[in-house]
DNA sequence: CGAGGTAGAGAACTGCTAGTTCTCTACAAG
DNA sequence: CTTGTAGAGAACTAGCAGTTCTCTACCTCG
């Protein structure tokens, strides 16, 4: 309406598609990594990224929407389940690799995703349909294999038990507040994970890793 | 500024302290019964219980403060803590009490004000101050129980092992769609709990309960 | 190569909510 | 009766989600 066209950068070189896509959640995780989940606005992000606020609703329905899908496009392709040789060590490796992941920014983008899903069931839908048991499938196959083994009994080998170890790894992470630290994955595993399937104590190693 | 004072209904009788918070709690929890955490607003709790929106914010620094106080003013008292002789009973007790209670409205304020804690750190400390593992307690003098009943291995009772069936019901809370049922509860104590402290079969009782 | 459609940039705008502040007034205490 | 405290109600500010508008670059198809 007001004819102010002025400066106008808008004869700059423009990117369009996957190109543009990438720009944005570039600029969604820098400004997660910068000022937190929570700082993170659509204004902010269209401006950070020299995209228009249209091309994001263009691509993603709402706030939840986009930074779970920039989440997702920051996570690890799917990590390479370990297979040691010892279920004790296999189920560390994994666990170490989740907290290790919930501490960066995807963690932090899920904290606030998951926030906002925990108010609003349209979102939490999303997430569901989302977070297809990324953690569970990794510790089915390892299960798997001690099986194989003959480390475990497989009538041990229940979701409810396989679901124990990353329940405690993930109550840990939304409530908890410092850092996971090590010692905590090694007390899960020793007195939760390994009871559950049968295997009472460390056995290739003695201590830790 | 505008001299409109016209009908004003500032002369009614004046609540005061006491009487006026409970009566704010009692428009905060009505609210959420009525259209859940989201549709909650400070201008509706105020009008709702014909309060100035001054009251609340003389006592409450925010949304998330009032609704936390609000969820624990409709906790129920400290439930006790059953004691029926057999640690299954027991813990499928203490499940179904909790079970229960996030089905309610408190329930739905907590996961509102979780969903806040995440995003906020602030609000995260509040909950923090607050949720002293309520489950936690009760899970520990059961458990002192069933050591004095030589039901179950004292070597076996640490933190790790007593939080695993809270973690796994508060995660079907936070990540479950619907309603909890029994046979989930079931299932955790049967698969989770009772093996983690030595307990391998139903022994008492020979079905649900 | 030129025309027309698609989509991006940027800005203005709407609507809602948190939180603040102002005025007026009830009530309690001295 | 005077005075201080606090509640009621309304106006106001500021910030953000989401929408819409204009202008224009770029791609595609004829």
């Amino acid at each position: 309406m007001t004819a102010v066209p002025g400066p106008d950068h808008r004869k700059l070189p423009r990117r369009r598609g996957e190109v543009l896509s990438r720009a944005i959640f570039d600029a969604v995780l820098a400004e997660i990594a910068e000022s937190g989940y929570s700082a993170l606005t659509m204004d902010r992000v269209a401006e950070r990224a020299h995209a228009s606020k249209a091309s994001l609703y263009r691509r993603w329905p709402g706030r939840a929407a986009l930074v779970l899908d920039a989440a997702y496009e920051a996570m690890p392709g799917p990590d390479t389940v370990p297979n040691t040789g010892s279920l004790r060590l296999d189920t560390l490796t994994v666990m170490r690799q989740g907290a290790r992941l919930l501490e960066g920014i995807v963690g932090q983008a899920m904290r606030g995703v998951l926030g906002e899903a925990l108010q609003n069931p349209d979102v939490a839908a999303e997430v569901r349909e989302f977070a297809r048991g990324n953690a569970s499938r990794m510790m089915h196959e390892i299960l798997a294999n001690a099986v194989d083994r003959g480390e475990c009994d497989p009538d041990l080998v229940t979701d409810f038990r396989i679901e124990a170890g990353p329940a405690l790894l993930r109550q840990r992470f939304i409530f908890g507040s410092g850092p996971i630290d090590d010692d905590f994955l090694v007390a899960v595993v020793d007195q939760v994970v390994l009871p559950l399937f049968g295997v009472h104590r460390p056995q290739g190693t003695g201590s830790a890793v």
